[in-house]
DNA sequence: GGGCTTTACGCAAACGCTTGCGCGGATAAC
DNA sequence: GTTATCCGCGCAAGCGTTTGCGTAAAGCCC
């Protein structure tokens, strides 16, 4: 027959035969079933202690169907905002006794459809998902559906009705964002804001017109400018709007990264922070506080806790608490963190 | 019997009985087994394909003993080295087939002992570590070597001989770090060295010393203080090297985090920095380019390439092609980055 | 003491897949 | 025409665990 490659790992097989009973017997003894007497149990579990026996959790994932673990995809570890998250989902998970696979698209259509693939092969229970930020067909997203796999999708969500979501409402915290800037005097305020497709996007340029409107200030389409949020990009961004007949005395840029890159290209036109220009970001990113120009606010998008609410929705839909076709979006609220008044 | 959930999902065995073959037929044509003739291989390819059969892996992992997974353990994912080193490790890993199992200790040592033991229940095929910085204990990593698990740890390599380790040569780049201050004229450097337990505070302390040794300058053992890399920490190590008698104009930090801290409490001290004190520090981070006061030099560290490094080296001991007992500690170079002159 | 329930355990199937081996039939070699 | 060779496929075991059901033995009540 085939070579076994004993691991040297005992199984309930070899307690059983060791005691002289059923395998049967073995593995309700170790899940303290009731129909299993006191004393067969405590030899059992001696014996178990003994041998240092481990449930083979492969088989039993087999056996179950069930893998207790969630799948996460992420654009990109390394960024401060999704390891943030991470560190949260993580920590939910564990403290559930769910483990967690890793995947990074790099922001690359094909390779988040490769890891769906491949975590659905895996058998995840779940998964938690945050897109890249050039994905724009969504079929992968619909195979885990059919396959009864739950996804909740957190901060880059998809413009679809129904799923599953986690998002923080940037809506409210660019309206603080923007108030904060007209309290402040300013008028032309400009906005760097991402790709238009992402959800994220629209909330914010949304909160900007809604803020100006609550002031009775007229809404400038020119201000705002749809950027790709790399460094590149920043500056094409920053030279367009620098270069408006209306001087802007303000911008709000995507995130706390972009208003580092849009600050270091203000620097090179020799405009003084805080005083020629004004930055208001988002992320609230920790390191931002150690920065010669930090932006005068930023908006806290708490990574953290979208990471433990994303995992606790996804925990209770496969718990069975949640039904499945019942689609809800959770949105946390944003707020506005004053760093220089 | 037991009531099965159906997911759904086709099996060989359907397949199979919809073609009036054996299962077996099935399994081998679908791995392109040379004793099955083209015309059942095509069919059976069609049909899978039409099916939309997927290979329910948590069986194959089963019945093979493997599950090209492989776990990381770090203390604390949102932090950049470490989230940068993650992101070279899913990176290799996922080009070579495997799937990443993510926990993080918090440095905790009873927590690092849990993850462990899940991921060895979850039958891990490997993996990789970076140790809590309290950690004292290794029996945890001990049983993965009875379990024929193997590790590699990278970065905080707790201090054994016999493990396979990947690690910046911190000696080196620091020798080079002091070398940079000698040069610029620095006399009395102190050094904020991190836990006394890490291997990378000995060859910190150790590339300090020769460095001091060869330019003919006595080493003053005063000027190496251990903190904890925290805030709090790193003040408290401040006032010590700044109550000196010998006045010290530069002081080696543990990582850029304990520079801005200690940026930070210089600043409060009123002092100026690069002028009346000098930081040079490790890692590199990139938003220290941002900040304020980066430090005047920083000895990076290539986390990336350390967890590439690490993977790979995992990859060809669990390939065979790497001796299990072998052990072997893969030491990167850092290198010295001067950012300001 | 007969019928009942309860206690404590064993039997065997099932989860989906891989793989060593056996075997019938076609083909080639002599 | 006989024997050796090879092709194409099926049989069945086995991976470790869980669990519905069957069943002895023991205990209970009247």
């Amino acid at each position: 027959m085939r070579k076994v490659v004993s691991s040297g790992q005992p199984t309930i097989k070899e307690i059983a035969k060791r005691l002289n009973i059923s395998v049967s017997t073995v593995s309700r003894a170790l899940h303290d079933h009731h129909s299993i007497g006191l004393r067969t149990k405590a030899r059992v579990k001696a014996l178990a202690e003994e041998l240092n026996y481990e449930r083979n959790q492969t088989a039993v994932y087999f056996q179950q169907g069930k893998t207790f673990t969630i799948g996460i995809l992420l654009p990109e570890l390394s960024e401060a905002f999704f390891s943030s998250a991470i560190s949260g989902i993580e920590d939910t998970a564990y403290s559930n006794n769910y483990t967690v696979l890793l995947g990074q698209s790099h922001d690359d259509e094909a390779r988040e459809k490769q890891i769906i693939q491949s975590m659905k092969q895996h058998r995840v229970d779940g998964c938690i998902v945050s897109i890249g930020k050039n994905t724009r067909n969504y079929d992968h997203f619909e195979m885990l559906r059919q396959a009864r796999i739950p996804v909740v999708f957190f901060d880059r969500v998809p413009d679809l009705h129904d799923i599953h979501a986690v998002s923080c409402n940037l809506e409210s915290g660019t309206i603080q964002a923007v108030d904060f800037l007209l309290k402040k005097g300013h008028r032309v305020i400009g906005m760097i804001n991402g790709p238009e497709q992402l959800v994220a996007s629209k909330e914010r340029a949304t909160g900007y017109i809604k803020a100006l409107r609550k002031h009775r200030l007229k809404y400038d389409p020119e201000l705002i400018v749809n950027a790709d949020l790399t460094a590149a990009g920043t500056d094409a961004a920053m030279e367009y709007l620098l270069s408006l007949k209306r001087k802007v005395t303000a911008v709000v840029t995507f995130n706390d990264y972009v208003a580092m890159d849009a600050v270091q290209y203000a620097l090179k036109r020799k405009l003084e922070i805080n005083k020629d220009i004004t930055f208001v970001s988002y992320a609230n990113t920790p390191v931002s506080g150690y920065t010669a120009f930090p932006p005068a606010a930023s908006v806290e998008q708490f990574p953290y806790e979208q990471g433990q609410a994303a995992t606790n929705m996804l925990l209770s839909l496969l718990n069975g608490e949640h039904p499945l076709n019942d689609y809800t979006n959770t949105i946390m609220e944003s707020r506005l963190v004053i760093h220089d008044r």
